[in-house]
DNA sequence: TGATATAATATGTCTAGTTGTATAGTTATA
DNA sequence: TATAACTATACAACTAGACATATTATATCA
């Protein structure tokens, strides 16, 4: 891990810099989720050509110690901690008990037609209309998930309201009448994030995602929730409960 | 070669985004004549700048796919056909139901020797003579398929003549007295689309193709036709009935 | 009720700033 | 003198914000 050259009289001006962002941030100068000085910033107070900082910067990043956002800045990154989550999802139970913070941040409430596997999925006519909820999770702060969850406006009239005013599909389906549900089908994947989903989840596109595909169904049988869900494969692991 | 320590592409995240809305709208998610978000809740949903969604939408404007009036919103100009696959696939049809324009153009009908594949399929002397069909499908205008219909001129004979001047391989098989017929074999492959193929059907090089090979017969078994389409594979859904 | 002014939205355009990438040139050093 | 470290420049991709302009919904008044 020490790379450091045979020649032991010099080091290289961006391992300097390297070292001195690394410490300022140790010390608590720069704290996660600051966003660092520009890069024109920091190569005029070091004295140094643009390109070396970027050198320096980009050897914290493949550290996991700064994520950069290209047209925002340089961020100081928070600590990616693994979370164990049950095999019922109750996201934000499980959270809570794990002494974290959760949130949920919606992307975008929509109804719209299904596709006709969305249809055969919840039970509903081809071209009939669903209520689409895309969203993204969030720990501390820190996103954890991209989900889509699609439910059928014809047999949960004021879904999409009870969406915008709950903090979570379980409360919101419990604001429409479903005070129970369970699981009947889940499946498991892993696929790579592509651009837009590594912009939310802090990732590399081509990183690994954990994708859960699941449908909810009121206990007689009628589905209620057609669940899709993107997990930061490195900051969560899925404990199924036996 | 180790410039990239793990397998990540780069696609900027303005083409991801139109990828997506394509596929959005290819898969039925928005019809045609129906508004898309507006470019801010976009924005919030793939979690980039307006700017950037304004980028992918001026593409798809530029493919055709989608139209923007100011002040009201962009809408779906042309939704991708459905295109039923299995029984009778009749491209003018298919698309006049769906209330869009259909438009064959000839690239070239020429006689010549079957080789032994073309043969086989198409139950002709080997060496005989065949009549080879080339063209391109548009629907309002944007193109949809390449295809490549067979036939066998010694059992239709004519047929040549029959495709100059009637608008589709069903008319023409009418005029040489063929008044019906069934598909006897389908198949379906995914490829990539070469340079000529992409330049027909505005695409870029690489891009995903669907192709189907298909026979068709006359109801007591000789075969007619012997077709090959390559669908562009953004623009057009096959659905399998049943 | 109906016409109209007003406010809220939505797209179109512009300027400016930041990171990402590519190419070429300079300098120190082994 | 060959190579790595660094400089210099230019451009592409994306963010950020402000403002103009067209459309649509809402409120108001006769």
């Amino acid at each position: 891990m020490n790379d450091r050259p045979k020649g032991r009289r010099k080091t290289p001006v961006w391992q300097a810099i390297a070292a001195h962002l690394r410490g300022d941030i140790a010390e608590g100068r720069y704290k996660a989720g600051d966003r660092l000085p520009t890069e024109s910033r920091l190569a005029e107070r070091f004295g140094v050509n643009r390109h070396t900082v970027r050198h320096a910067l980009a050897h914290l990043i493949q550290e996991g110690l700064v994520r950069t956002r290209r047209g925002s800045g340089a961020f100081v990154a928070a600590t990616p901690t693994d979370y164990p989550i049950g095999g019922r999802m109750r996201f934000h139970e499980n959270l809570l008990a794990a002494g974290r913070l959760p949130e949920k941040r919606i992307l975008q409430i929509e109804n719209r037609a299904a596709t006709p596997g969305e249809a055969r999925a919840l039970a509903v006519p081809e071209g009939g209309y669903i209520c689409a909820y895309h969203g993204l999770s969030l720990a501390d702060g820190q996103p954890i998930a991209l989900f889509e969850s699609l439910f059928p406006v014809s047999r949960l009239p004021g879904i999409d309201v009870a969406l915008q005013q709950t903090r979570g599909v379980t409360q919101a389906l419990d604001l429409v009448g479903i005070t129970d549900f369970v699981r009947v089908s889940t499946r498991l994947t892993a696929v790579l994030a592509d651009a837009t989903q590594a912009l939310h989840l802090h990732l590399q596109e081509g990183d690994p995602l954990l994708r859960t595909t699941g449908v909810n169904a009121v206990p007689d049988g009628a589905p209620v929730e057609f669940g899709r869900t993107w997990f930061a494969g490195d900051r969560v692991t899925l404990t199924l409960d036996g």
